[in-house]
DNA sequence: TTGTAGGCGTTATCAC
DNA sequence: GTGATAACGCCTACAA
């Protein structure tokens, strides 16, 4: 910064004054900066400014390690993420975080490294929100608790998203629907998706009329096929399933296989949750209330950065959004069968 | 800082120096600093250190911004990345960058808040890597340029997967074998994997003695599905198609049904380069060369913190990997069917 | 082991 | 409009 103010015959603080913008510089003052920063190829060191501004603009992705790796809607999340905090010149660090190991919070609060943390997969009954709240590190949320109180999120609209199902099999003629769950654990840890959907379905089912069967289901092909044969069994009429589980719905297909019955003419699915990419590599493609993952990662980046950009002021409203599902129509969705 | 030393009754340097293990301190004082500091919640400011000791522990993760978006191996090789990062005490920025757009990669260089860099889907000629390499920033490759030179990379070895999946077809008794490749535009920009799997095809396929045909795919379900029947018709004996494509291959299997063909009693698949997760969810399950990409980001995360760790020193000697893909047998491949 | 001082590259608070 | 200069929180000599 020294080289850049001698070259161009100002003060120190005028170059920094003319980076940020902070007060009035005359033009050519400013134009002869530009110069000597181009000539000299300077950047600004991104670290000294954090240390004197308390800003980093760097903020933090949480998420949880899962046991079984994250999915296409996961990463078209982080890459929305991403993008977004590009955008608003921020730097996005991925910070993952074993929910048996809270205390890994405790070095993102106290490091002084991160602004703020989009906090994702966000459960009915969320300690990771409490921490953060105490630490009084800035944070919106991706999904949210049952009380979010005041908190920036934004959640995709699940609860009417499984309605949608409904609504485009009974449009369809259908008059007895099976909702076909994630797993009973994810039931029990709250998350938040399988609970709501869960809601929407039963409501839409009863507001509709129609005869309807729950069952929650390990996510894993096997579990989906014993599943289905259950379920079965016990819905004798059964003409059309909703599934909210990318793996189950592959054991449906291959029950209904077994059974002789074909897709979408003996039997629709329809899945929620699916990404355009996964349910195009099903046979046939499925039918699918897809997720806007990558605009819920811009949304929680923007919602996050709104509010830093804030501080001070007094507080604004908080963001709260629903993003709606959107219904792809595959092949694996049509006309009840005519007995 | 300064209430740490106080509280421990020891000078504010002593403090620093039992953080950093810079100097030898006597057990009895290290207890005491490091009670001083839980109890007081201590943790040092990492912008601070990092300022003066221009380390700050932060790499970047490089990838490019696809049209199309990322998969299921891309999440596997993040996560995978992040989990490393975080075990040798550093943290993971994402830095996407358009490929057209290469000037965001000045600022990544310039603004010092980054160590190093681990670069994701190098190409056979990659102008990332000049760049990199003439700003003097520390990186490491996943995938590699034709001259890797001295850099670290790790890479999966699509050659030798290809082999393995000829390999396993001819021990299974086919003799003449398809293999549908990446998009033609792949293939021009010099994306490893599309050209080094062709390779190893055709090798694998001429030292077996069979027949053999070659063709690039659009990365869609109707571009494979046109494909396969133009691959049959000038490949009258085709009983088995090796794909690198998860789309293409799904176009595969409906032209198979179309033609009334069963897989794999009439005809073998076998998938490179799919993930488990993505088998598991086709039907029949694919018999796959599944790459490791959990162990890749990995590996490329520890080869560039090795570097890092090593500066001053001589120059380790580079450590360049190629990692297996490891053969899942699904239920798309079998013996040749007899005539 | 101690205390102190100089610096890391900025920003912000003063004067002018 | 512009210039000097004290922070920011830490690390590392240095002499004791």
């Amino acid at each position: 910064m020294i080289d850049v103010a001698r070259r161009a015959n100002v003060a120190l603080s005028t170059v920094s004054y003319a980076i940020n913008g902070t007060r009035a510089i005359s033009a050519p003052t400013r134009r002869r900066i530009q110069k000597a920063m181009e000539e000299l190829g300077y950047e600004p060191n991104a670290i000294a400014r954090g240390l004197v501004s308390k800003r980093t603009r760097i903020i933090a992705l949480l998420f949880p390690t899962p046991e079984r790796g994250m999915g296409v809607t996961e990463m078209e999340f982080v890459t929305g993420a991403a993008e977004a905090a590009l955008e608003r010149d921020h730097h996005l660090v991925l910070w993952p975080t074993e929910l048996r190991n809270l205390r890994q919070l405790d070095r993102l609060t106290g490091q002084g490294l991160v602004d703020g943390a989009v906090v994702m997969e966000v459960r009915l009954d969320d300690e990771r929100v409490d921490l953060l709240r105490q630490a009084g590190l800035p944070f919106s949320m991706i999904g949210r608790t049952s009380e979010p109180g005041s908190i920036n999120y934004a959640d995709i609209d699940f609860e009417q998203g499984a309605r949608d199902a409904v609504a485009h099999l009974t449009a369809l003629g259908h008059r007895s629907i099976g909702f076909l769950n994630h797993s009973p654990s994810a039931f029990t840890v709250g998350y938040g998706p399988t609970v709501r959907a869960a809601d929407g379905f039963r409501r839409a089912a009863m507001d509709a009329g129609v005869e309807h069967f729950e069952r929650l289901c390990g996510d894993n092909v096997a579990a989906g096929r014993a599943a289905f044969h259950e379920l079965r069994a016990m819905a004798l009429n059964l003409t059309a399933l909703v599934v909210m589980n990318d793996h189950a719905i592959v054991g449906v297909m291959d029950a209904l296989d077994e059974i002789g019955w074909r897709v979408p003419d003996d039997f629709s699915l329809v899945s929620i949750g699916s990404s355009t990419r996964v349910s195009e590599m099903m046979r046939p493609r499925l039918t699918t209330l897809e997720p806007q993952s990558s605009e819920l990662g811009r949304l929680g980046v923007h919602m996050l950065i709104d509010e830093l950009e804030f501080r001070g002021a007094e507080p604004p409203a908080p963001t709260q959004v629903l993003l709606p599902c959107r219904l792809v129509e595959g092949r694996s969705s049509g006309p009840v069968r005519q007995h």
